[in-house]
DNA sequence: GAGTGGTCTAGACCACGGC
DNA sequence: CCGTGGTCTAGACCACTCT
């Protein structure tokens, strides 16, 4: 029984079946689009699996696919025997595998880079260790003021292996690290994060315009590529007031 | 061609294909447990997804599922044309959808709690507007310094609507706040988290035993339950040289 | 060309929740 | 009891990478 709410048929009328996109990733993209916009509105149920495949000319298991991305997003709660349902009042933000300039960039801010430092140095050994490199050998280091209208919001410091320093220092003024990585065919696969929080040194302080010995919040971060080798070390730190990490949590 | 290495076969010989425990779930924790074991070492190729399929006496389907599993949590990496490869060098930690009190638990350490207070207020306009009830309406506020090892770490503060006003008291001490509320039937599923840091007042420093005006690491969080509904609103604050935030991120 | 993962289909049976 | 999602099968075709 049930009044099963649907959505506009036209949602999900022109797919495309001989492009390079997924079916279900057209589906789920579609769905996600039509519950953040509010046309399907929260706490609404859905149409079962098997409806849903018939009306689009879909097989069970991608329109499977679709909403389970859309769970793992925590967007939708599936319970069995029950069915579907959009979660009710919220919006949801995870983190991503991407850089603050990307992250802000998105937030319609205008972020601004200031390259305090680029250079090549011998690998200390705490750098050396994270990158799986020798110590002593030729490290790049790259230290950055990332802005945010005009107010600085994030000191950014990050170590590479030498094969890095055809990095251009002109092009990390417009441009996020990862999208000069990607421009050279490195594709960060995998990072592992450790966020947590200290004062600032007498160095930042002045450099973000806080106060001396104030709190600031920290990131490091380890990134490999797709075939597990390390790439960048990073060991970022931010003005609290300015920012946050915020993350959406599914359990499984 | 390749050398494929392969695993010791009586990794898999007994599944279970009767139990509640999904095939897939049993041949992706064995996996997972051999990799983090080094049975199966960082950086080694695994047979092609048929291969195992016919020696598991799986369809591929299955095996890819399982497989996918330890994709998301940044075990295994998976290149078309090339292969699945064990991910090279590091432990992957996730950020879990469990309360600190489980965190330190796993960690091997005695946690201990100190309920602080424990009362029912009115909603302050904030707390009413995280968990979706009325401004003024009964609350349960609970306030827990959390230590581990005899050593404070956490000051936790925890806003429920008021049909939770049951759960007990003394109970706090030896129990997760999760565990809980699992125990009244109630399971959370979908959390909203974000992590900054701001300085401890007067009343923080005393309990952490932190200097005043020190950093602490903050995270807020809103846990929804199945149906969508605002089940919790917490309010911690850590000590930072004694607490992390960790998660491996994957690009998808 | 050979081998790999990425996607998709059309069924099947089961477990769970509500009636 | 019925309807739901959870799992599983046995195929198929395609895109990509390496040689």
């Amino acid at each position: 029984m049930s009044v099963t709410p649907v959505w506009p048929d036209e949602l999900f009328t022109d797919l495309d079946r001989t492009g390079p996109v997924p079916l279900y990733y057209q589906v789920s993209s579609r769905l996600e689009q039509a519950i953040r916009s509010g046309t399907i509105p929260t706490g609404s149920r859905l149409e079962n699996e098997i409806s849903i495949g018939e009306r689009l000319g879909l097989s069970r298991p991608t329109v499977r696919r679709a909403i389970q991305e859309l769970v793992d997003k925590g967007l939708l709660v599936r319970r069995r025997g029950i069915g579907t349902q959009v979660v009710q009042g919220q919006v949801s933000r995870p983190v991503e595998l991407t850089s603050l300039y990307e992250d802000l960039k998105h937030g319609h801010h205008e972020p601004s880079t200031e390259v305090l430092s680029y250079e090549v140095i011998p690998a200390p050994e705490e750098v050396a260790e994270k990158l799986s490199v020798a110590v002593g050998s030729d490290v790049l280091r790259i230290r950055r003021l990332r802005g945010t209208d005009g107010v600085p919001v994030a000191i950014l410091e990050n170590y590479l292996p030498k094969e890095f320093t055809d990095i251009i220092e002109a092009d990390l003024k417009s441009k996020g690290l990862y999208q000069l990585l990607r421009a050279r065919g490195v594709t960060i696969r995998i990072a592992n994060q450790s966020i947590s929080a200290r004062r600032a040194t007498a160095d930042e302080a002045d450099l973000l315009g806080e106060s001396r010995g104030g709190p600031l919040l920290t990131m490091e971060r380890i990134a490999f590529d797709d075939s597990g080798r390390a790439i960048e070390y990073g060991h970022h730190c931010y003005r609290p007031e300015l920012y946050r990490f915020e993350t959406t949590l599914v359990a499984k």
